[in-house]
DNA sequence: TAGTGGTCTAGACCACCTG
DNA sequence: AGGTGGTCTAGACCACTAG
């Protein structure tokens, strides 16, 4: 089904992460692995290329691919920019903490102009509100506010909002895969409004996200913003040159 | 010199800023481009994917490829993950504004565990440890601490820290060319010392990013963390699928 | 020099979108 | 159906690293 370097890839990922290599291993060269799976060196150096770029392995010119450092500090919650499934919030952490949400609002809204430039819309077009406040283990971490064009999506159930991955949920509703996000990462502080919904003192630091979402036709589907407590997440970013 | 691919993505990049093709606007498919360029399709949808990872195109199968909405916002100055040369603060901005450093700290010292860890170098190997203030149009707007190896180079001359580029420095001091940069995000606050430097109230906003650089052949040769003034740093980040 | 990753060709077939 | 991007093959040559 998938694409064959996407398996590559993955079954990779996987043995590095069972250990099989470990940090600063030589992995077998191109030619090698190429010849293992029975691809066209391209098509191996595709699914290495996107290995490097998930920041698993070292790719060095004459030399060979080493396992890079491995996926670090796990006491903080991590939203990178280069994983699988970087978007959802649930889908992240799902296998790791427990995850819940609790919302606090949900309105059918005009888009307005900021909002509607964002998603590419009309500024009288219809949109979601939904603000939502996210728990891990209990303890809310970030407040995540969502615009959803009514288009995209006529009606979006509570439960969904309350249990779910919104984006799973959007993403069988339509039939499509996500496929973009553009997001601009600031730091601010909390006012009384947000940090009162978190619990926390007003004026500590803020991680704030923001950024649209969009399917594999291009279409936008949500503009987000989420409020995170700096002492609870970091963004891990990496970059390959050339 | 370069690869072709590189080339055919920086001449697009330019029809791109220069207005050739406007936001919105649907570009050649990649067979009139491949034509154009006489190269085949596998070596222009190098250029196209990278052309997209940067931010500047948008490919939708089975439609087309299209501008993207620009770089907006350039007031705030920022620092990605895509472009060419994110890495240099001088390198990024030294065409729009006036960028000046000021050095304050320029120590050889033993590295100590944690930064021997970064660097992947014994603890009690020497580091130079430089911290400087940088100046956008002669208004300071962040504090950059950088920890490196005496062994990948020797010495610093102060007046490279002030006036030029260290990444540039090093490029060509070493003949290598910089590789890899992989970056923590986090906010936090100014404490005392650090807003002292910037003249600004204790407690405001700080984007703080550390990463370590490696070069081409993957040595680490700098681990560096910046303290951003909030209100005059954002970052985007952008994410394609698959 | 032998081995590695980096780039490129000239095809081919598939999956998706639109009229 | 015709055009678009997505994937893949089976080679080839180049640039870099090491012993």
């Amino acid at each position: 089904m998938a694409a064959r370097y996407i398996d590559i890839k993955n079954s990779l990922k996987q043995a590095i992460l069972n250990n099989e290599y470990r940090v600063g291993d030589k992995i077998p060269s191109e030619r090698e692995l190429a010849l293992h799976y029975d691809v066209t060196r391209v098509t191996l150096q595709k699914a290495m290329h996107v290995l490097e770029q998930e920041g698993f392995i070292e790719r060095i010119h004459g030399k060979g691919m080493y396992v890079t450092k491995v996926i670090e500090d796990n006491v903080y919650l991590l939203n990178n920019g280069t994983s699988d499934s970087i978007l959802g919030f649930s889908r992240e952490f799902k296998n790791q903490v427990k995850v819940s949400s609790k919302l606090i609002t949900l309105n059918k809204i005009a888009a307005g102009e900021y909002i509607a430039a964002q998603l590419d819309i009309h500024a009288d077009a219809d949109i979601h509100y939904i603000r939502r406040i996210r728990l891990v283990d209990n303890v809310p971490v970030l407040i995540e506010d969502s615009y959803i064009p009514c288009a995209v999506i006529a009606s979006i159930p509570e439960a969904v909002l309350q249990k779910a991955s919104l984006y799973e949920y959007i993403e069988n509703k339509t039939g499509r895969k996500i496929k973009f996000y553009n997001s601009v990462i600031e730091a601010a502080l909390f006012d009384e409004t947000l940090s009162a919904l978190l619990n926390i003192e007003t004026g500590s630091p803020m991680l704030k996200v923001s950024g649209v979402t969009k399917l594999e036709d291009g279409k936008a589907f949500n503009y987000s913003i989420s409020f995170n407590r700096a002492d609870m997440f970091k963004i891990k970013n990496s970059w390959v040159g050339k």
